[in-house]
DNA sequence: TTCTATGCAAAAGATTTGCACTAAA
DNA sequence: TTTAGTGCAAATCTTTTGCATAGAA
């Protein structure tokens, strides 16, 4: 994600207030890199500022994924839906055992359909997920 | 989905009792292709038999995916999870408007990571999601 | 001073659970 | 007759909403 300067200056540009709610919660997603749920920011965002509630933090990250600064994370259910700060065009491994997310930055090519095969959709986008077990999961 | 048939047999042969409410939902489901929803096939089954419970619904997905015989869709999210009849390794092309979803029965042999990129995980499977916009909904 | 953000409590939607009753085997 | 399934209501979990108050601009 942007730092949370960029991320202040275009809050302002929108008439958009900075509260110190906020500028913790910019500042949390600009240094993560897990893909947190809402909650898992939450119990960051309290951890540092006891008394923030979770409509702020649902609020918040509502007003980034609006402005395209934030996205939500195709499904990979388990619980609630996880937010990316990588809003680029990417991929994704997952581990099935503990749920860590990684970002794979690279292109598949060959990932296109012909046109029979796209059945006269126009596609947008395609997004490729890889499952495994991570390190740590394979030695337990 | 296999026959109601064979989900019939696998379900006497695990023990599980096969009620009409049952029966009704194999035959539903091994004529789909929605990948439906639970409340979707809910609404379809009350249709034809109105008085069968969400609970009753929920159980035999439940069932269902525990014996391995349907698979949760890697979620699209929009309300909620969907199923798919068909657990063979497969595609999916997703319309972004009226949340159509097709199967692409194809490989993508280019999809691979190396050893680096993997970074230590163990892969199980790969699932390629195409989002684009279905022929109905470029006309609107 | 104005107008948005916050935080609470309540609501909403999806799914699960506890339990008494019914029905399949 | 035994054991699992059904259906209801209630609980749970995630997220949204209404609203009075606080606080940023």
């Amino acid at each position: 994600m942007k730092s949370p300067e960029a991320i202040i200056q275009l809050f302002n540009q929108k008439g958009l207030k900075i509260t110190p709610q906020r500028r913790l919660i910019f500042e949390l997603l600009a240094e993560d890199e897990s893909h947190p749920a809402a909650e898992g920011l939450y119990q960051l965002v309290i951890s540092r500022m006891p008394d923030v509630s979770r409509t702020t933090v649902y609020n918040t990250l509502r007003e980034l994924v609006a402005l395209g600064e934030l996205a939500p994370v195709e499904n990979l259910s388990e619980a609630g839906a996880r937010f990316d700060t990588n809003t680029s065009h990417h991929h994704h491994l997952f581990c099935m055992h503990c749920q860590t997310l990684v970002d794979i930055e690279r292109n598949f090519p060959d990932v296109e359909l012909s046109l029979e095969e796209a059945k006269g959709y126009q596609i947008v986008k395609n997004q490729v997920t890889f499952y495994g077990v991570c390190q740590e999961c394979q030695k337990i």
